[in-house]
DNA sequence: ACCTGAACACCGTTCAAGT
DNA sequence: ACCTGAACACCGTTCAAGT
């Protein structure tokens, strides 16, 4: 008669487990299923061991959302930004941090509300204010760029994935908003690129800005 | 002796619960102690009633948690919406979009992830959108002003007051950022009107889609 | 060092029992 | 109709026991 395998006990030869590892698995299940699937036990499930063994590589949630922040973060483009004009350095930044988080809509909400605590992110924003300190910005304004750039970055990322869900056209027709879903409905029709939507509110962004460096400078 | 008091069972003389009063205390959680704390125990301990009695008014947490944006939405001004043009519809819009959820920046987090389903809401949206409509707003960029005004107006309520939170002076110094803590720092510092940084933005942002209307009027 | 089962104090939600 | 205690299946996290 077969006994069906004991599951083995104590310190295993090779490790499992590791902060790279647990990170990935964590973004693959936001990706698949959402933020709310991200339980320890299905984490624990996914790399094949129960939950309590996370807790050897990561202290705890906050902990694992700044990996799983380090790893998006680590797809967005920061190089080239140091031999760049304000201007274009505004361009090539917004752009692969709005591509990197187009990839993980579902990681959005979390991110967009945990403290920062990582330094891959840190350094992330360092080089692009970097390259607006080098063209003379002045701290509030140089803040204001790069917070409004990541509420459009974030907000149109996140808009071409879920808007269908947080804003669909039978239930605004059903609550009496018509033209709102007459919107929503012309919008699904024309089904343009979602990236195009937000080249354009970088460029006009983007020149918004450089109007008025301009006309400070000429007062 | 005194014996202690035994809790009373079954139906109250008078209903000690309603919509109403369930949507309020959630909203003051969630202004007192953030979104996190909103638990169906602490709402009921709050409403002197144990938890499973919530459940006779609310179908569960989707429900009251668009009872609470029910809430929030009743503060923003739509009326004189119909009498305006669209640009001063979009300023009033805007204004009172960013001053409602500025008074709760803690509901922010939570409301703009759960899909909309109360009428008031959608109301609003309706209110909006016709002003845009009447003006003869394409459906593709009325969307886009209603969405790029939605991210302005929470993303700069939420940054008034969580901004220390998410973006700290010391960890950026500590993690090799030390142009972003100067900006940090100087920011903190002027401790500007943070209702003025709003009005600059919204300012810019009616200007962009103006500038864009009078050069395709022209053309 | 690192994985495990057992245990703790919590969750949201259901439901029969009370008035 | 509406509030209650008991119960259910989950959470995140701690910790002693194993190798």
């Amino acid at each position: 008669m077969a006994v069906s395998q004991p599951v083995k006990r104590g310190r295993p030869s090779t490790a499992k487990l590791s902060e790279q590892n647990i990170a990935e698995a964590a973004l693959d299940i936001i990706d698949e299923r959402g933020w709310s699937a991200l339980t320890m036990n299905a984490l624990a499930t996914r790399l094949n061991v129960r939950a309590p063994s996370l807790y050897h590589h990561i202290e705890g949630q906050h902990d694992l959302i700044n990996l799983v922040r380090a790893l998006i973060v680590s797809e967005i483009e920061t190089e080239s930004l140091a031999s760049l004009d304000w201007e274009e350095a505004t361009r090539v930044f917004g752009m692969s941090y709005y591509r990197a988080f187009l990839a993980h809509p579902n990681a959005i909400q979390i991110l967009s509300v945990t403290p920062i605590d990582d330094r891959a992110t840190f350094q992330m924003y360092e080089a692009f204010l970097s390259a607006l300190d080098r063209a003379g910005w002045a701290a509030e304004r140089a803040l204001e760029v790069l917070v409004g750039l990541e509420y459009l970055a974030l907000g149109s990322a996140y808009e071409a994935n879920a808007s269908e869900m947080m804003l669909n056209a039978q239930r605004a027709e059903d609550n009496g908003a018509p033209v709102l879903a007459k919107f929503l409905r012309a919008r699904s029709d024309s089904d343009s690129l979602v990236e195009e939507v937000f080249v354009h509110l970088l460029d006009d962004f983007i020149r918004m800005f450089k109007s008025e460096r301009d006309r400070a400078a000429s007062s």
